[in-house]
DNA sequence: AGCTCTTCCTGAAAGC
DNA sequence: TGCTTTCAGGAAGAGC
């Protein structure tokens, strides 16, 4: 599952070989992930790759000088989310393709950048700038951007479930389950807690245990567990290191209890039970009766 | 308004 | 053994 430091670690691989290529031709398979195939058949060909950049999840890829625009000095920026299962990689076109391999790029160093996706969670669409700008105000900041002081503003203020918050990419951008899992842990922070139910102590030990957690798992270039492979096909490490996640039933890393599995925001939340103390009023999402 | 639940999709794993 | 069912999850949209 690609989350913020899977996401960064394919973004430094692309960022070692696209730069200055130029696409010279667009193959597609299944669109449905894509927000306007179309356009992109006609725009991409001809146009030059330039800086590549993650926000939050998204890969950009910035583009200029496409087919129907020599003469514009408008930029071109090609957004791509992995979703669940996402993978992109860039390698001779004589490699063998991968199933559920839905988008091809050849370029200029008859290299080709393929694009392989089999529930095809992700989201591929080309914006402009204006598109972009609207983006990002309405979008939260980056995980690794934002400060100590607005995490502890913003997520004070909301009653959600921390975890609920930490998914939620409108706050914060970058976190999904595993990592989510994994911060609240190191911050000894009940899943189940509501924000607004933290103090500002907590909230900036829990945006410090997530700066540490996603520093160290960059570090060890992701955690593979089916499908996430960098850039070059190959995968992290990050998940010999994983606390909680995964690891229902197994001791606790710092007191040795077993570790726990609920569902928090209709996802696997994985705690210690005596290290991430439950709310006083557990909220149950529906009465189990037998 | 703000929060939670459901839905999309496929392959792996569990169940019978 | 082999078929069927369940589960995993990012994020939009529906529902409350």
């Amino acid at each position: 599952m690609p989350e913020l430091p899977e996401v960064e670690t394919v973004v430094r691989g692309l960022q070692a070989v696209l730069p200055g290529r130029r696409i010279l031709s667009v193959r597609l398979g299944k669109t449905d992930f894509i927000d306007d195939p179309k356009l992109l058949s006609e725009r991409l060909p001809g146009s030059s790759i330039g800086w590549i950049s993650r926000f939050g999840k998204f890969i950009f890829v910035e583009l200029s000088g496409g087919a129907r625009d020599t003469n514009s000095e408008a930029q071109l920026h090609l957004l791509i989310h992995l979703g669940m299962t996402g993978r992109v990689t860039a390698c001779a076109p004589s490699e063998p393709v991968r199933p559920h391999t839905h988008v091809f790029f050849a370029l200029d160093d008859g290299n080709e950048l393929r694009y392989t996706d089999p529930r095809r969670f992700g989201k591929i669409r080309l914006a402009d700038d204006a598109w972009m700008d609207a983006l990002r105000a309405r979008w939260g900041e980056d995980a690794l951007a934002i400060g100590a002081a607005e995490f502890v503003q913003r997520a004070g203020r909301r009653g959600a479930r921390i975890k609920a918050l930490l998914l939620d990419q409108h706050t914060v951008r970058g976190i999904g389950n595993i990592y989510a899992d994994e911060s609240l842990w190191r911050a000894k922070i009940h899943p189940a807690r509501r924000a607004d139910r933290l103090n500002a102590k907590q909230l900036r030990t829990l945006h410090r245990a997530i700066r540490t957690t996603l520093l160290a798992a960059i570090d060890l270039r992701g955690s593979s567990f089916s499908d996430y492979v960098d850039a070059e096909g190959n995968p992290g490490m990050f998940q010999r290191m994983h606390r909680v996640y995964q690891r229902e039933g197994k001791a606790c890393r710092r007191c040795g209890s077993a570790i726990r599995r609920v569902q928090v925001a209709g996802r696997s939340s994985f705690f210690c039970p005596r290290c991430q103390l439950a709310p006083r009023t557990p909220k149950r999402s529906r009465a189990r009766k037998k």
